[in-house]
DNA sequence: CAGACGACGTA
DNA sequence: CGTACGTCGTCTGC
């Protein structure tokens, strides 16, 4: 909060705003279907809270501010009249559990926010006005609170919402006047005759804001009113006459305190400089998306001590100086920062530029210096491949799976990488979407990733931006070289210091491998299924338009809808946030129970329609030598999995014999003799077993039998041979659902049993296998007291949510403290593995090499004559990647395409 | 034209 | 009212 009092100023100026009117506002102007979280919890009224104040920042550049609000103990009002407010609405719960969202909104933004015990938020905002007035300052007041009309002065305006929350009429004294046709300071003498519904403060019948403006301003004021009021003529007259004594208290009630004891004055509100960081993870968590970047865009965050830039010197070299350069300004004991511009992505790339930057300091900031590898003379080159080339010599770049790829290109090799400041990033805050180079350089070392400024002007001379460009690029390695420093020890802090050194970083050139060697398609294959299935889904499409009798958009989730509910009259499903879901599930429900032909052709779409897409997108991602190149991102699974994207290999077909022809385009290359795939087994409950050392379950796993079968077997007490398959399936579903976070609730809908056949399969289970139970019980209470969960292998995901007073919020962190420990364990043991087995191939000299990874699989394409060593090779190197207590056990297959591969 | 949404593919 | 992802097509609002 600021506190630092400044002495006024006559072009200060205080904004106040009241914080429940306008977020009461928001929460009726926009509706909360359409600004709720992903996780359910609404969001509306913050949302359109936040906006306001971010328009009104932007708009009014006030250098004042506070955020009043009501309390929910009486005020003195209620003291005057029990009746005060009463009749209202008890507030929504969905606003409710907003109010407190508000305040961290206003915490970060380090916006003052104040309440005081028996007053309401227009006491406080009267009290600050005048205070404010008095120290010379001007106030605008934000509220939807007409009250506060009665503040309105030369000094002081009101910006009252109009139609929603988008919009804010500025009342100064005319527009009072003009609007109510009486000034300010007889607001609350109008209000007081016309009454507030809203208040339970009922003004005298007949009499609206026209009769009272004229009264008003025929008799010079309420007194004089009051005192003459025999005169008044009419039916109006007379209700006057009779509701007198209620005008008066309204006009009591309705006066606001301007003596509110406050423990902060109008100078102590200084704006305060936001804090970058808090923002980021708070409107990440509210899904606040645009709003950040109007945020961003309009405003500036806070850069405490961030005036400085980096003070680097870039040296300009002759050819042919680069490799006494390197010696002289590199070497085994500092890290050097690396950075580099160009492109990269589907397995390649392409350096336009790349900058080096000493920690050793010179004369003038440190030495650096800039490269155009187009430019650079042979023996420049030569000394540049060695250098990078050179384990000895320590590097940190940011991001730099790219980088190696597109120097690849080129047919030069990075080694000796001790730090990828984004990716220790990621395992400090595994939660955090992206891991902006600038963002980091301000959170980290409290500065801006700019140049210092230079005395003699000299890099700003040139006005062409190349000069610029390269001291941008020179600037970026020597703030990555310094963030390295600091990451290492934030991560040492963290107990991930082995995690980055012996994981991470290792696998960024394995991935980089992987993508750089792409897996190989059988385009005529891929070409004949598209056309298979685009035929089938047309053929679909004309039955579901014949079984409703008309066309619609079978890709339209609302015309389904539409056609569904609407026209068939079909029973309504579950709600989604626009209407009613149509998805497969439900379907598949509705039509058991309503049959109707078009259902059968909707599923039936769906499913040809989404494998088509497929399919077609894949053709076009295939080079010039027919492989396809995903791109592999280390980064964004906040459990530590590794994801897939321009083409997500992870995610292709497999449970559908058509979705397996899908992998039957997938095929070995030239050169090659045929596809391996190697997987765990049930890798996930393995680690259940290890981690919960419930002896049970570990019994299961060494029996070396079906592992459900002898689950199945223990909870139902029932000989193996007595388990059939419904039995095993329920056995099953409960296995993979623990780590779920699984109710007997979710239990009982995949199984299609009641909720208490549910409950009683899951007490039976945990009669059986208690470790399992105390595990997870344990599990999250460790993860609520540490604020975070972990892996075997030290890896952290925080859930500040595990302590949220909202009970969605803190579910659905406990469920993700559950399964985090699990699914990232796995992950850690799948990165260990691929780096094992990555340098067994190595060791032994072998030409197979791995091509992808799906999460708990590795695939390969096998060299001629390979595959016996292969195989056993990647046996001892997957089951060996870490000893667990229920032991890892591997199966492979090999084939001429990935479906064959399969086994 | 970007972003939200519903739906659905994988582990 | 089960975790973690990425992508597609449609629809909406700028």
């Amino acid at each position: 909060m600021a506190t630092t009092a400044t002495t006024p100023d006559k072009n200060d100026r205080l904004l106040l705003l009241d914080g429940h009117s306008l977020a009461y506002r928001a929460f009726f102007a926009l509706p909360v279907e359409n600004f709720s979280t992903t996780d359910g919890q609404p969001t509306n009224a913050v949302y359109g809270f936040t906006s306001m104040l971010i328009n009104v920042l932007r708009d009014e550049e006030p250098t004042h501010i506070a955020v009043a609000f009501d309390r929910s103990e009486p005020t003195f009002r209620h003291e005057q009249y029990v009746e005060y407010k009463a009749g209202r609405q008890k507030t929504p719960d969905e606003f409710r559990s907003q109010v407190s969202l508000i305040f961290e909104v206003l915490d970060a933004l380090r916006v003052p926010r104040l309440s005081v015990a028996g007053f309401e938020a227009d006491d406080i905002i009267a009290t600050l006005s005048v205070q404010a007035t008095e120290a010379g300052m001007k106030t605008l007041i934000v509220t939807g609170d007409r009250d506060a009309f009665q503040l309105v002065n030369d000094d002081v305006t009101i910006l009252y919402p109009v139609r929603g929350v988008s919009e804010l009429a500025r009342m100064d004294p005319a527009a009072v006047q003009a609007k109510y046709g009486v000034p300010p300071e007889r607001y609350r003498e109008l209000a007081a005759l016309v009454g507030e519904t809203s208040d339970n403060l009922p003004g005298v019948p007949g009499v609206g804001p026209k009769t009272a403006a004229k009264w008003l301003t025929k008799y010079d004021g309420l007194d004089a009113l009051v005192e003459q009021v025999e005169e008044i003529k009419g039916k109006a007259g007379d209700n006057l006459r009779e509701h007198l004594g209620q005008v008066l208290r309204n006009h009591q009630i309705n006066k606001l305190d301007c003596e509110v004891g406050l423990e902060l004055a109008p100078p102590q509100l200084s704006m305060g400089q936001w804090d970058r960081e808090e923002i980021h993870t708070l409107f990440d968590s509210l899904q606040f998306r645009v709003l950040r970047e109007r945020l961003y865009a309009t405003l500036s965050p806070a850069e405490p001590e961030a005036d400085e830039g980096f003070e680097v010197d870039r040296q300009r070299l002759e050819p042919g100086a680069l490799a006494s350069w390197l010696d002289d300004n590199t070497g085994p004991g500092h890290r050097t920062g690396v950075a580099l511009t160009g492109s990269w992505g589907r397995g390649t790339g392409e350096v336009t530029a790349i900058a080096l930057a000493s920690t050793r300091p010179g004369e003038s900031g440190t030495p650096a210096v800039h490269l155009d590898p187009a430019a650079l003379n042979e023996d420049d080159e030569r000394a540049l491949a060695a250098w990078l080339a050179d384990e000895s010599l320590p590097k940190a770049l940011h991001e730099a799976k790219g980088p190696i790829l597109a120097l690849a290109a080129r047919g030069m090799e990075l080694r000796g990488l001790t730090s990828d400041t984004a990716l220790a990033a990621y395992l400090a805050l595994p939660g955090q979407r992206t891991f902006d180079l600038a963002d980091l350089v301000l959170r980290y070392l409290h500065r801006e990733l700019r140049a210092e400024a230079d005395d003699s002007g000299q890099l700003t001379i040139d006005g062409s931006g190349e000069e610029e460009a390269a001291d941008d690029l020179a600037v970026r390695a020597r703030a990555v070289a310094e963030l390295a420093d600091i990451l290492d020890q934030d991560l040492e802090k963290r107990g991930a210091t082995r995690l980055l050194r012996e994981v991470e970083l290792p696998l960024v050139g394995v991935l980089a491998d992987m993508e750089r060697a792409g897996i190989a398609v059988d385009a005529e294959r891929l070409a004949s299924l598209e056309a298979t299935l685009a035929g089938q889904e047309k053929e679909q499409e004309q039955l579901a338009h014949a079984a409703v009798g008309r066309e619609f958009n079978l890709g339209s989730p609302k015309q389904v809808q539409q056609v569904l509910f609407d026209e068939l009259g079909l029973p309504k499903t579950k709600r989604t946030k626009t209407g009613y879901t149509t998805d497969s599930e439900a379907l598949t429900n509705l039509a058991a129970k309503d049959p109707h032909p078009v259902l059968d052709h909707i599923l039936r779409w769906r499913e040809v329609s989404k494998l088509k897409s497929i399919v077609a997108s894949l053709i076009p991602m295939a080079d010039d030598a027919g492989r396809i190149h995903t791109t592999f991102n280390q980064m964004v699974a906040a459990t530590g999995r590794l994801s897939s994207t321009d083409p997500n290999l992870q995610n292709i077909p497999i449970r559908t014999a058509e979705g397996r022809q899908i992998r039957e385009g997938f095929v070995v290359g030239p050169g090659y003799e045929s596809l391996l795939t190697a997987d765990y087994s049930q890798i996930e409950l393995r680690i259940m077993a290890h981690l919960s050392e419930d002896e049970a379950l570990l019994e299961a796993f060494r029996a070396k039998a079906d592992f459900h079968t002898i689950t199945a077997s223990r909870v139902f007490g029932l000989p193996p041979e007595q388990i059939d398959p419904e039995l095993r399936a329920r056995i099953k579903a409960m296995n993979y659902g623990l780590a779920y976070g699984l109710s007997a609730y979710g239990l009982s809908q995949q199984l299609r049993i009641s909720p208490d056949e549910a409950r009683g399969l899951m007490e039976e289970y945990f009669q059986q296998f208690g470790g399992v139970r105390d595990y997870l019980r344990d599990v999250v209470a460790k993860a609520r007291q540490d604020g975070y969960t972990e892996t075997i292998l030290g890896r952290r995901r925080y859930l500040p949510d595990l302590n949220s007073d909202n009970r969605q919020r803190r579910e659905m962190a406990e469920r993700m403290a559950l399964n985090a420990p699990v699914q990232g364990s796995a992950a850690d043991i799948v990165k260990v593995a691929s780096l094992n087995v990555d340098r067994a191939l190595r060791e032994h000299g072998l030409r197979s090499r791995m091509l992808l990874q799906v999460h708990d699989e590795l695939v390969f394409e096998v060299a001629a004559g390979e595959q016996g060593t292969l195989e056993s090779l990647i046996r001892e190197q997957m089951a060996g990647a870490y000893e667990l207590r229920a032991p890892l056990e591997v199966s492979m297959g090999t084939g001429q395409t990935w479906q064959d591969a399969a086994h």
